[in-house]
DNA sequence: TCTTCCTAACCTAGCGATTGCTTGGTAGCG
DNA sequence: CGCTACCAAGCAATCGCTAGGTTAGGAAGA
């Protein structure tokens, strides 16, 4: 069973350098497509050993288990978009540029990689208390701190309005944008930039005409009528 | 003769009148919960046994099949959701005031229903293709259509900003609105009511402030400061 | 009131299929 | 000759579900 294991992990590191790599990047593709389509818990090794072309006993050549390959793929998916955040985050402008900045690289990043950003959406909530995906909750924690700093920051410049709670803030923009990838087609006719556009926009300025022409414009009237 | 059964089904129905329907509600609740929170492949009948105090074959009494209680946990759930809805659009109130009103109805439901809602998300996209849940993606479009319309009526009546595309708007607030399930405790600091009070603040008037020292200045003054 | 009988609700036991994974081999290339 | 990448075959566990039996309680007939 799983009793000792002497580093393993080491030798079939080392050992894929070669052709290897290419191989096994591409069955981790094929894996995390098929996870993020079906769901982690409905993807049978013989399913990715149908799509790569080879019979399911042999996947166990490249790796430990089907459970290591998705915490591999969501490992790489994650840290990278740590990275990426946090380097946005560090720009020296101003919140509201930042955070428009931090909502674009959201987009680009479900159009480079929808798979991994849908897989991340299924399965993240029962990896919750599993030992081996620590990472991903950790990870997850770190990149709202860099969201809600903005947001914070945000409106101590003045640039945000008061009165929002910032982590309830993030969360509406998170789940909003993130929530795309269940619907977004990267060949689709909605280019990711042109969507990111009309999520900024409706998001700076709010659903509400500002031309306020007609009666109850205000911001008072109609809204809590009740 | 007992070779043929005459309609077991509705023999079945007519006689949970009695405490039947109780035991047959207990369970359906029970296994409501446990699909929401572990998701439907991974909860075994087994599981739902346990919870409910009975044996897994026990359950075969009551239901059909394991997918036979999704379904009807589903079923339950739309339409019951579709009729709120529909009564909301029906009013004769300005798009603005049924807008709001649509989504203070989707947060109490989420308040009133959580694991019904969770479900829905995890696998409505699973069951897209699936003949027995036909009525999932059907009542979903009847749902957006609504939501589209009042969206729409509000764009033309001048309630709404122009220049955003009505499905996309509908699709940003959905997303927004309805994943708050992931994260929303029924029983938590922050109450249903509150966070709608604060996502339609956020979806009125937008982000940025509206005091706005340098450019844009949209709607009026002040009022909501700290 | 007593007896009879029916039925809803559950149990016992297990079947066939599918699951992740293992073991021992082999083809082919450098 | 060695090593990588695969195949062949199958094992133990678990899955949804089934067939037939048991029990308790209430209605019905005398």
């Amino acid at each position: 069973m799983s009793a000792i294991r002497p580093e393993p992990r080491t030798r079939r590191r080392t050992a894929s350098d070669g052709t290897g790599t290419a191989r096994r990047a591409e069955i981790l593709a094929i894996a995390a497509e098929l996870f993020a389509t079906r769901g982690f818990p409905q993807t049978t090794v013989r399913d990715i050993g149908d799509e790569a072309g080879i019979l399911s006993g042999s996947l166990y050549h490249h790796f430990d288990s089907k459970e290591a390959m998705l915490a591999e793929i969501l490992r790489d998916f994650m840290e990278n978009l740590r990275a990426r955040f946090a380097e946005v985050v560090a720009q020296d402008r101003p919140p509201r540029a930042r955070l428009d900045e931090l909502v674009r690289g959201s987009f680009a990043t479900i159009h480079q990689q929808p798979h991994a950003v849908a897989l991340y959406q299924k399965e993240s909530g029962a990896l919750a208390g599993v030992p081996e995906f620590r990472f991903v909750g950790q990870i997850s924690l770190e990149i709202e701190k860099m969201w809600v700093g903005v947001i914070v920051a945000g409106q101590q410049v003045g640039d945000f309005r008061t009165g929002l709670d910032p982590e309830l803030t993030y969360r509406f923009i998170r789940d909003a944008v993130w929530t795309s990838v269940q619907w977004y087609r990267p060949r689709g006719r909605l280019r990711h930039d042109v969507v990111a556009d009309q999520y900024l926009l409706l998001l700076h300025s709010g659903l509400l005409a500002d031309d306020a022409g007609s009666a109850d414009a205000g911001s008072t009237s109609s809204a809590n009528g009740r």
